[in-house]
DNA sequence: TATGAATGAGGATTCATTCAT
DNA sequence: AATGAATGAATCCTCATTCAT
């Protein structure tokens, strides 16, 4: 089950919440994320965003003071709202279900962040292209990234040390492990190497299993 | 030991044997290269480049027809020539050693791959970037990076089959893993997250060699 | 009589049927055709057609997508659309005149086509300067002039032939006495060397009736 | 600019540096005349000249102080030159023939401008391009064919009016006359409307001389 | 002397941004 | 509010010209 709910809709929640946005804005902030994610920030022009956005020029700077800020109105509610919130949601929901077996629980993640990546690849896309030629806003997703997986994974791993199911795995391996496996799933759908994603999540989840159960 | 020229030593060969290349326009390669890989291709004037390089703007269409040849010139060589020669080194020496026992044969992909992504970083950072809004660079590369592993993997594999010490895992799995770990450190480094790197390969490899090994 | 609108008049009906034409265009496309035509195509730049027009430079590529186009702006109406109009009057006027002698007839051409090349001697010079240095604008004249001039001169001629009022001189011999005429106009006002234009139409079409009158 | 020199001045210089003239140079205004007549001043390049003539693009530079010297080189002996020498040999000619009737003298003059016409005519498409877009180079050009053409013409027209056999044209009409003769037929193989130089030459002149001679 | 690499001013063109309607 | 014409700074690129070799 996927309990991601995609971008798109939980950020259409998080902007119907913003009532100075108007039904434009929304389809400007739409057309951005689609045209900065294909072709780059500064490929596009606000002139094509505004094109496919069916308004005019001028319209967009009606709520975006510039192009930078409607940029970071497209990638700040990524995270700031929409990400984190995906975030609570999971741990909520991982914590709710009381997983017992430990199998069950990388599964969970796996596929969580797997229809994640799925669901929100122009997003992604769009945030490593920043992230590549924008230091800080790489710093500033990493600290977002420790501060998010740190709250919510501790408690989990520290229940499976406990319950001794978990290899002695230190919290920064785990954390690579799964930064790795998503970031390789990423990379294989950029490059169009995925396999259906079922059978993406039952292996990675497996390989995650293999390595860090006390079973194997 | 590292196998691996970086791409800049690699490069500084390719350039000198082109004797058409003179000392400015190998400047303005450097530069293009440091700027487009921190700033990204079209955020990078020109005239900064040229100011980079410290020769005049009109010098940098000298050997260069346009921006975009520029790009190509920095990046062509990167999996055209260079890449493409430490491929087939990696695989002479590889071969060449005769490795006998499969853990060797890992932990040496892996220390080799590690060594090129850390000494080629902004090359690496500059070609994801362009993977990422640029289709047609995107199907390029992973028709080069099929071509080149294929090669040189699937001989050794088939031994290591036949001597039975590779676990059942498909050539397409493998390829994943290889892809996965290189990708998974790649993004580690981008984030800062990387440990020294003889740790990073001696981790990495472990991971492959328990998931590989059928000794485990 | 002149039967003949200037160019710039009829171009500008023309301008005020295109709704999509602002009125900076229209100053963009007035600048253009004096700049050009004084200096040349090559030689004037894009921004000394802002300046000129009282514009600022981006504003000349607002209609016009390139230089090029905007020469063709200048020159394309000046016979898709205005001397076809031109010569369709004249060949309307010259038959509902019903023309009873040849005399009147020559002179009627001359003064119409004189007083056409003093009023529209700016856009006349540009047109020679591109007819100088491109082949495909050379053929397009040429092509032009060939099916203008038939269609009406042919019926016209053969009327007097028939009434044996024209000496018998083929229609090819008669379109270069024209073409040869107004070329010589053309080259006289160039050089300074016209006299004043009534007086140079009553010679030249003397001369004319001279050479083309069984009178004579 | 070439109309900073007087034509005079232009013409001693030119003579005095093509004494001195390597075949290298007289390459480059071979080229440079073939380019700026096909081509258009501004639209060729001295690189493009250098490569036509088959030097190095700073060879150019050697004998001609800049590109704007290179075209008055090109020019100036053009006229200063072989037209003055034409004329001249013109004159020489037609006196020491001593020409006896008017129609010979027509005819000869007739001829041996279609001749000259066809001969330079990538010279004389290069100098009109220069009329049009240059004020002073076309007044230049005017005195100079006016004091030529009235040292050789003034003499041999009151020759024939004191014979009678020249009809009572002003010496002005008779300018015209030739002037218009000769842009008419540059204007026909311009446009590549001309017959058979012969057959031209037979026409033209059969056509002034009916309207010249006392006999028709 | 001849070369052609290097220069940098200048030109075509784009596009983020503003503002009058 | 929405529009889109107008702006002009910035960018890519060319090319006349210079100069070290």
């Amino acid at each position: 089950m996927m309990s991601e709910q995609s971008l798109d809709a939980l950020y259409e929640q998080t902007l119907s919440q913003q009532k100075d946005l108007s039904e434009v804005q929304k389809s400007v902030l739409k057309a951005a994320l689609k045209l900065f994610s294909s072709q780059g920030f500064e490929a596009t022009s606000t002139s094509q965003i505004a094109q496919e956005a069916g308004v005019a020029s001028g319209s967009v700077y009606k709520q975006f003071k510039n192009k930078r800020a409607l940029l970071a109105a497209v990638l700040a509610p990524l995270f700031k709202g929409t990400l984190q919130t995906a975030v609570e949601e999971l741990a909520d929901q991982t914590l709710s279900r009381q997983f017992v077996e430990l199998d069950d629980f990388i599964y969970a993640i796996v596929e969580d962040r797997f229809y994640f990546i799925q669901n929100n690849f122009p997003a992604i896309k769009l945030m490593l292209n920043q992230i590549l030629t924008n230091e800080d806003f790489r710093k500033e997703v990493i600290s977002f990234f420790e501060r998010q997986l740190e709250g919510f994974l501790l408690p989990v791993i520290e229940k499976f040390h406990v319950e001794n199911k978990l290899k002695d795995v230190s919290y920064a391996e785990l954390i690579e492990l799964i930064f790795g496996t998503m970031i390789g799933y990423f990379g294989k759908v950029l490059f169009g190497l995925a396999s259906p994603i079922k059978i993406e999540i039952e292996q990675s989840s497996q390989q995650l299993i293999r390595y860090l159960s006390v079973k194997n």
